[in-house]
DNA sequence: GTGTATATCTCGGGG
DNA sequence: CCCCGAGGTATACAC
């Protein structure tokens, strides 16, 4: 990784048109060669970039990078405050839990904590317009398609609703009823979901992780 | 800004759980308190990172760093490499054209542009469900919600569509039809807004600029 | 490759 | 404070 430290302008071409003053910023340019711009606040997010894959011409003060798909990023340096290597090695990378693949999965494993008598038929059930989170039928044979969210908000319920569209148009599944499940469903979630009598069903994941892998809390 | 190059472990704990083993990494320290962890590689995003406000205390070789919210990054030091400060000023800001706010304000000084014969009523026209970007009337006095996107994708459709559930219960509005306009349409998003009655319109953004300004292309 | 959905989304604006 | 919407969203994954 390369830091360099310099007043710079900057001038951005491509998916817009942006432009940064003089003043002086970081430069980090990373070794699969992605270029951020950072001032000293205002958070995660660089002032401007070019991701990889792009090229770089160096020419006195002057910066030329150039993407594959015709963005380009100008940085003209006005002074060199700091210009440092360092070499680093390949990341292992982050591991996480609690996610909505985790979410989505203990309830696949264990339809029956959403709702009595539910029993998967698939996780990630296609239909024409993208995948279903989760395919069950009830007690009696109903399908029942589900929508796992970690947050439950309004667009969730609108994507539920289309896969019940396109669901409910296939003679050998209709027909198919809606839940809504998530940790935390937003009450405008929940009335629009009532409106188009979609069930909303609020889980917990630690109470889930726990009834998954009960051993787990005796240590 | 402090810049400190360590062999580190961090662990967070907030919105969810993760852990970064043991590498060399980049932590960024910002004037405003945030705090970000960066691998040599993988774009512009940290691994792991740490929004201002928070609390950091360094403790011998672990650093914890709390935020009100009940977030916590723990990172453990277990190799200086480089720790340096530098002082940087406050930043201008980046300047931007090109984005949605500068289409919409285009469109809106001219809706004609859209439709022959539209008028414009009211620019972020209030809903109890949010914004319409756009409400106009036709030659015929009919009203006409338009949603204005840079890139028209399914989402927008359902954006619009929810907007035309909410006018249409308004009697001094009704009956109101949807448009909706964008530099570009997915092809997808052009089938359900037909599906929906909704009218799709591409605008390029230089020629209403040109429109709009047309002594700038003197120059 | 396109299309779809997720994200510790981030970030900014308005009530 | 929350809600809402835009983003050069980026990123992963399925078709």
């Amino acid at each position: 990784m390369r830091l360099v430290l310099a007043r710079c302008t900057v001038d951005y071409q491509g998916r817009l048109t942006a432009h940064l003053p003089s003043a002086v910023r970081l430069i980090m340019i990373k070794a699969d060669g992605c270029i951020a711009v950072h001032a000293d606040g205002g958070a995660y997010k660089p002032l401007n970039w070019m991701n990889a894959p792009n090229r770089l011409v160096e020419s006195d003060s002057t910066w030329t990078v150039t993407s594959p798909k015709g963005e380009q990023l100008i940085i003209q340096i006005e002074e060199l405050i700091n210009d440092s290597s360092h070499e680093m090695g390949v990341d292992p990378g982050l591991q996480k839990d609690g996610v909505e693949a985790h979410l989505q999965e203990l309830l696949a494993s264990d339809p029956t904590s959403i709702n009595d008598g539910l029993t998967l038929v698939r996780r990630e059930f296609p239909t024409e317009i993208g995948p279903v989170d989760l395919l069950c039928r009830d007690t009696e044979g109903r399908a029942v398609a589900i929508e796992v969210k970690r947050r439950g908000e309004i667009d969730g319920v609108e994507q539920l609703t289309r896969y019940l569209d396109f669901l409910n148009k296939d003679p050998s599944l209709r027909p198919v009823r809606g839940m809504f499940v998530a940790q935390e469903i937003k009450p405008q979630a929940k009335v629009l979901a009532g409106d188009r009598e979609i069930g909303c069903v609020e889980v917990d994941y630690d109470e889930l992780r726990g009834i998954e892998s009960p051993q787990a809390k005796l240590f």
